[in-house]
DNA sequence: CGGGGGTTTGAGTCCGTTCAAAATACGTGG
DNA sequence: CCACGTATTTTGAACGGACTCAAACCCCCG
């Protein structure tokens, strides 16, 4: 069930900004003790369970979000109710930024697909920001340009390659941040997601998702059992993406 | 035959950015008479045959173009060859910014499809001019913003639409440059690619894109000749997007 | 121990691809 | 202005990946 998120449905959360804005190279990286001190001050924090939603398609783009912890799936529905996950977004990574420089309503639904801490700046404070130090603005220009390289590479992918090397992508792209080494060179990962959200991922349907688990575990390259994943062989997840002329 | 672009194989021309730029409501419209001048010193304008590549998957991107005039499309390719065009790009318009921000090398090829007039900025100018209008950061971080959205768009065309139902959104679009109303309310558009390059924009094959055409000609929602093509019924065409539920 | 969401399996179908050949449009030089 | 060669477009048939629908299965949780 996916409830609207509020004040009442999710929990403000006292901390500072100070640790987690400055101490990696986000978009944040620029502000000085001053800005982050406004910031700060502006900022509010909370927690989200699973399933709520932070904002939606057609809202007002008027905030943006900084992720302290969990996660978060941007979705992309059209009239007729299809949907894909355009991105997914982890901790300490910034979201809702797109639609708010664009000046446009919300495009996409930002929906909390594990329990998350999230800080919400509000419109007023990003403009103020922004004026006061012109290098955010160039920051994000990054950021934002980053991203339109990996929205084109995922229209690329998913062009031209089946939903099997779709997925050898997907898990080499989560084996990061939820990959587990083990010595003899395997690597373990419970997924994140049920098959439903991988298939939106990767823009497929559920039973795709499985059949194409099973491809792969079939050839030896992974070993799956239901959300556990064991990737064997690293190297040959890697060439189902660009299968080398042989 | 897919030519290099160079000094020697394109011609320059003399013009002044003043009438180009500042008329429409472009990224440089910010721009102050000063700064039109210190852009209008440093720009080089050329003419552009159909074949010719401005810059190249790989290329360092160190400057950003202009489009006086023609038409050029970004297109990307993977390491199995495989490629879409991600983007068409008309008069008026800017394009190669989107690496340049990013500050890293070019992941499309920028292809001149029709001939065209272009001018280069480069980078060590462009830098100049963000210092100096602040301004300038933000029109180009609106630009790349509504850039991933119409990405984001695309990517979920390709995902939940069938390739007819693509052409129409493409048909849709090219009417508005190409397109010439008959008193009778159809629309005649002499279209200004080959099928392959359709095929390219749509995710798909020309076979597939003659198929397409055949389907809605069958179903009287257009007439198709060749690159000739009449919109009879702008209405369904519109609903071959969204099939409203009946 | 009995739900109940989530996952897997199977069979049939469809859309789009592939490959090959024929037809047509187009540009160039005679 | 026509003839010719080349590129583009169309057509056809066979194949295949992914979808649909439906049922069975399996955890996980209460």
């Amino acid at each position: 069930m996916v409830t609207r998120a509020d004040p009442a449905s999710a929990e403000p959360v006292a901390e500072h900004c100070f640790e987690c804005l400055n101490r990696e190279r986000t978009e944040w990286c620029v502000l000085t003790h001053d800005d982050v001190d406004l910031l700060d001050r502006a900022k509010v924090q909370r927690v989200y369970q699973a399933g709520q939603v932070l904002f939606d398609q057609g809202d007002p783009a008027d905030a943006i979000y900084d992720m302290q912890d969990g996660m978060v799936g941007l979705r992309r529905t059209d009239e007729g109710g299809h949907t894909v996950l355009v991105a997914l977004i982890h901790a300490r990574q910034t979201l809702g930024y797109r639609d708010f420089f664009a000046d446009s309503p919300r495009h996409t639904t930002a929906e909390v697909l594990r329990p998350s801490t999230i800080c919400t700046v509000n419109g007023e404070t990003m403009h103020r920001l922004l004026v006061k130090n012109p290098a955010l603005g160039l920051q994000f220009l990054r950021r934002i340009a980053r991203d339109l390289d990996t929205a084109e590479e995922m229209l690329l992918h998913q062009t031209v390659l089946p939903v099997r090397a779709r997925l050898a992508h997907l898990l080499l792209t989560l084996r990061i941040r939820y990959g587990q080494a083990a010595e003899d060179g395997s690597i373990a990962l419970r997924l994140p997601l049920r098959r439903q959200d991988l298939a939106d991922l990767l823009g497929t349907r559920p039973e795709t998702v499985t059949r194409a688990f099973q491809a792969l575990a079939r050839d030896r390259v992974i070993r799956v059992r239901g959300r556990r994943v064991i990737i064997l062989d690293l190297d040959s997840l890697l060439d189902e993406i660009e299968p080398h002329a042989v």
